[in-house]
DNA sequence: CCCGGCAGTTGACCTAGGTCAATGACCGAT
DNA sequence: ATCGGTCATTGACCTAGGTCAACTGCCGGG
C-alpha cells in the first residue's frame, strides 16, 4: 500500500522474507531461494537464556520464528524495565550498529532466524528495498515505543493490565493469522514479573489487578498463565486508550 | 564513522544538509546549492502553536531550525504524555506515512524548514543515502524513546527532573555547539505544565522537586526559567542513570 | 495605578500503588 | 512421599506522589 521503491523488482520483494521471516517465500524464484538458504541460519534459545546483553557487541541480527524476547533495561540499582516485546515475525538487532543498547532476554523457547552482522550489511548494500523495508519497521516501532510511553506515563496500574492483555491478545492474533474477537483464549507468554516490568509496576500489583479484573468479568482465567477475553471492546474500555491501540512491538 | 552507502557521492552528504537542516553546506558544489534553495522553504510557529495534530494528515516533513517542538498524546480523558522533544536539527514528520500519531506543537517560537511531501518523496527516490540516514536517526530516537520509558516507568520524581534538566543541557550545549561543563546555565524551554506532562508527573510535584534539588544545591535557579548546575556529574548521579545518557531527540 | 489572569510555589490531606510478610500451588529432584 | 524452590495470591501497612486549595509574583490592558 506504499509506494514501491526502485531497483531490483525480482529481489525486492524477498525484503519480508529475510527479515520477518516469512520462511514459504511463494514468489521467489529457485535461484532466490538458494540463495535465502545459503544466508540463514537458525539459533534457539531457551527461557530466561540471554541472548543480547546491554552493552555488549551482537555480531549477528535476524527476526523472530517461534517465541516471545523481551528487550528490557536495568538501572544501577537493579529496577527493571521493559522496553519492547518481540513475537515472531519481529526483528531484532539494529543495523549499522553492533551495541545492543538493552538486554534481549527469551522469555519462552525462541527460535531465530539469523544472519551474521558482515552479510547482512552485504544483503543491505544489495538490497535497496531492504533499507525501505528497515525503515517502515523502525517507524513502527517507535510509533508502538510512543504508544507505551504514554501508558507508562499516564494510565493506571488497571488499565495498563488491560492494554497489556489486549497487546499480547492481537499480536498473538497476528502471528496466528486469525482475526481477534470476543472470546478469545490466550496464553500469556511472560511471568508475573516480567509483565510488572513491562507496565512500570510491582507483580503483587500485576496480581491483584488481574484478580480485579477476574472479578469484575473483564477477563477469565482458567490458570495463571491461560486466560479468556470475552469481550474486547469492554476490556479496549477499561484500557483507556482514546482511539485504542497500544502496540508494541 | 558509519559504513558509507553507495550511490551518487556527489550528493551523497546532502542527506545531512537537508534533513538535518545544516545550512551552510561547505561540501556541496553551487548546482547542489541551487537545487537545496529551490525545494526548500521555511515556516514560523508561536509558542503554543499546533503543527500537526493527531490524526491528521500532513502535507509536509521538515527539520527544526529554531526553538523546541514537543509531541504528545492526550488519552480521551484529557490526560497528556509527552511522546518527545524536537530541538534544532531534529527531523520532524515521517516518510511514507501522512498520518500524524501525535499532535506536534511548539513550545516556544520555531522556525521549521519544510518539504513539501511530494518532494520529499521524490528526493528520497533520488538520494539514496537519505533513506540510510533517516533510517539512522530514527534507530536514535527509537533509542530515546526506549530511555525515556525506564524513566516512565521505574524512576522516582526526583530522578525524573534531575534526567529532564540533564537531556536539555544537553541538547542545548549540542545545538550551541559546545561542550557541557559544570556550571552552565539554561533557559528551560518548557513550562512546569510541559515538564510534568514530559515526566509523567504533575505541575506540584514537578514544582516540589525543583525547589527541593534547589535547597539540595543540585541547581541553582535565577528565575523559574533560568538555571545553573553547578556539577553535572552530581546532577547525573541524582538522575540515577547506571551507565548515564537520558537522551530523547 | 489598579485589576484580572496566568504561572509558579507551598501546605494539608488523601490514595494508588509499593513494601513486607504469610500462605498456597506446583513443580522437579532426591 | 518429601523437600526445596519458584511463581502466584492475598492481606496489612506505608509512602511517594496526586489532589485540592491558598497564596504570590508577574505581566498586560484599561
Amino acid at each position: 500500500m506504499k509506494p514501491a521503491t526502485t531497483l531490483r523488482p525480482e529481489r525486492e520483494r524477498c525484503a519480508d522474507c529475510l527479515i520477518r521471516h516469512r520462511a514459504v517465500c511463494s514468489h521467489c524464484g529457485p535461484a532466490e531461494l538458494e540463495f535465502l538458504d545459503a544466508i540463514k541460519s537458525y539459533r534457539t534459545f531457551k527461557p530466561g537464556e540471554e541472548i543480547t546483553a546491554m552493552g555488549q557487541e551482537t555480531d549477528f541480527l535476524g527476526s523472530v520464528v517461534n517465541g516471545v524476547v523481551s528487550l528490557s533495561r536495568i538501572l544501577a540499582d537493579g529496577r527493571r524495565q521493559m522496553v519492547g516485546l518481540l513475537f515472531p515475525s519481529d526483528f531484532i538487532g539494529r543495523p549499522m550498529r553492533a551495541q545492543a543498547p538493552f538486554d534481549a532476554i527469551a522469555v519462552t523457547d525462541v527460535k531465530l532466524c539469523i544472519f551474521s552482522r558482515p552479510r547482512f550489511e552485504a544483503l543491505l548494500r544489495d538490497t535497496p528495498s531492504l533499507e525501505s523495508r528497515l525503515l517502515e519497521m523502525t517507524l513502527d516501532e517507535l510509533d508502538a515505543a510512543r504508544d507505551w510511553m504514554v501508558l507508562l506515563g499516564r494510565k493506571t496500574a488497571r488499565e495498563k493490565m488491560a492494554s497489556f492483555f489486549l497487546l499480547v491478545a492481537r499480536r498473538l492474533a497476528a502471528v496466528a493469522r486469525a482475526e481477534l474477537r470476543d472470546g478469545v483464549e490466550l496464553e500469556l507468554p511472560l511471568t508475573r514479573e516480567d509483565m510488572a516490568d513491562f507496565l512500570g509496576l510491582t507483580i503483587e500489583t500485576v496480581s491483584r489487578q488481574i484478580s480485579a479484573l477476574r472479578k469484575a468479568g473483564a477477563i477469565e482465567l482458567t490458570d495463571a498463565r491461560h486466560m479468556r477475553i470475552p469481550d474486547i471492546a469492554a476490556l479496549a474500555e477499561i484500557a483507556g486508550d482514546d482511539d485504542d491501540g497500544g502496540m508494541i512491538d
